[in-house]
DNA sequence: CGCCAGATTGACACGGCTCAAGCGGTGTGG
DNA sequence: CCACACCGCTTGAGCCGTGTCAATCTGGCG
């Protein structure tokens, strides 16, 4: 990783409208120059740059000002699974507020732009900044959802289902960053990297692409993500952006693109019925 | 639910010996007698009593003294996803505390006690004592890699591994907050539960626990769970409990249960190699 | 031009799902 | 106290989605 001064890159800071981070929502800009003053360094890092070792005591906070990050376990007979991917504006790996050691990794997917935060001062700037404090709370609780939705994910829906989700769902982040480009974006993950965190192989990742392809839905190819067909997507797949708490930006989204309504499901789901679908439950 | 009066069931409210909630191990008799003056009810929950339910409004926190309760995700087409059990001393729906409306619903899986904590009244203590707003960010940041953990275990596991790894998890829990029968303890779950908790159907599970048993590794059965081989069903399932965050307990399980270190595994590892684990990342 | 990582394809195996029937407890009403 | 119903557990047979293995292709880069 190359040091940089953190003034060199002050105008390339999060701004809300450049990189919203999910902290900035409800940052003012008193309390983002706060937030500022805690981080130690800000970093250009290349491609495959670890920024935290699964394991490796770890003493500030990772937040991605631009590029891609993911965070992975390695299991002891190397089986990898990721379990988030960072785009600009997440924090990388927020364990590290409260744990000296992570158990998973953190590496860079792409070349990009990572703020640190000292694990003690960043402490002290919450008990002292209460706006800062739940700006942090809600980024955990955030976290909290989406890897609850991702389980969700690969234990219930199908191959395809599951891609078709995690597209949808990186469009949505991605615009409320000001990363997408309407319903394309760049996606520097090879087939391997989704498969890790889809829970398939990179062959059968490549298939079910390949489908979604001949459906007319998306198009994932070097390295970019074009979605032809978002109302289909979103009903092949049951997505619904709601756990992705984007509130402050949902009025664009209503308007940019249209958005499924989980309580009113229009027409019945083209989801294969399947006999393990438990029954509701009583009372 | 019964409502019951706070003051009825103090003797019954969460001890470090007792009821070991994830908080406590910070919390002093002064932060802990300040957590119990903003609860504002405690009731007796029954089995099937929905403690949350997904989408509507929630105004508090529910903190379990006793029993088991899941949290659980509905699909569009009715498919369940349970992303999280929990036992005596766990907050069932953190969420509520950034978020008014839940994307889950919580559910009572045996009768149990329950107590709730407003929001507000939470947000307002959290401000004032450190060391709760401390003790509840260990919480959240344990869920969080409890969640990750359970993604890695549907994403990368076999079935038998899953259940083994499961049930690995829940000992270590129990035993924290004194459920656990030395390497037993009652489990309320149908096999159906265990199906959406795991990703497979409750048919395939029963065949996985059938198979565990076979290895005289577990018997589960009328709501019980007996490990017979700790260490083997570790192996198994490369199960490793740092991820629990259980430090303060931790000298009594190394003493107790052989724990399994990842760092310097003994001998080879005995899953069945598999062709689509991941290179490690260079670098 | 040659190399290499990643994408693609094909043939095949198998784990886990589906469907369906039967079993055993337990609670309830007659 | 029995009969019935219901729920959860068990078992079997067959199928299909996904993994496995291995070869080939492609595009970017030195």
């Amino acid at each position: 990783m190359t040091p940089l001064r953190v003034h060199e890159h002050a105008t390339r800071l999060p701004t809300p409208e450049a990189t919203r981070l999910w902290l900035s929502a409800a940052l003012d800009t008193i309390d983002r120059d706060a937030l500022l003053g805690v981080c130690s360094d800000v970093r250009m890092a290349s491609a495959g740059t670890n920024l935290v070792r699964q394991g490796s005591p770890s003493e500030a906070l990772h937040i991605l000002l631009d590029g891609w990050a993911a965070r992975y376990t390695l299991m002891t007979d190397g089986r990898r699974s990721i379990s988030a991917l960072s785009v600009p504006g997440d924090i990388c790996d927020l364990d590290a507020l409260g744990f000296v050691q992570l158990d998973y990794s953190v590496t860079m997917l792409s070349a990009g732009l990572v703020v640190m935060l000292p694990r003690e001062r960043l402490d002290t700037l919450m008990a002292s900044n209460p706006t800062i404090a739940k700006a942090l709370w809600s980024c955990a609780l955030t976290e909290n959802t989406i890897l609850t939705a991702w389980a969700a994910s690969i234990g219930r829906r199908s191959a395809q289902e599951r891609l078709a989700h995690l597209l949808c769902e990186l469009l949505m982040r991605l615009a409320a960053v000001g990363k997408a480009d309407g319903y394309s974006y760049d996606l520097p993950l090879t087939q391997e990297h989704l498969a890790d965190a889809l829970g398939l192989t990179s062959v059968h990742v490549n298939r079910s692409l390949q489908a979604l392809r001949s459906m007319s839905l998306v198009t994932v190819q070097h390295r970019r993500v074009a979605i032809h067909d978002w109302t289909t997507l979103c009903k092949l797949c049951g997505f619904d952006g709601g756990y992705l708490h984007l509130e402050t930006i949902d009025a664009m989204f209503t308007r940019d693109l249209p958005s499924v309504d989980p309580q009113a499901p229009s027409g019945p789901p083209i989801f294969r019925a399947r006999s393990h679908v438990s029954r509701f439950h009583r009372r």
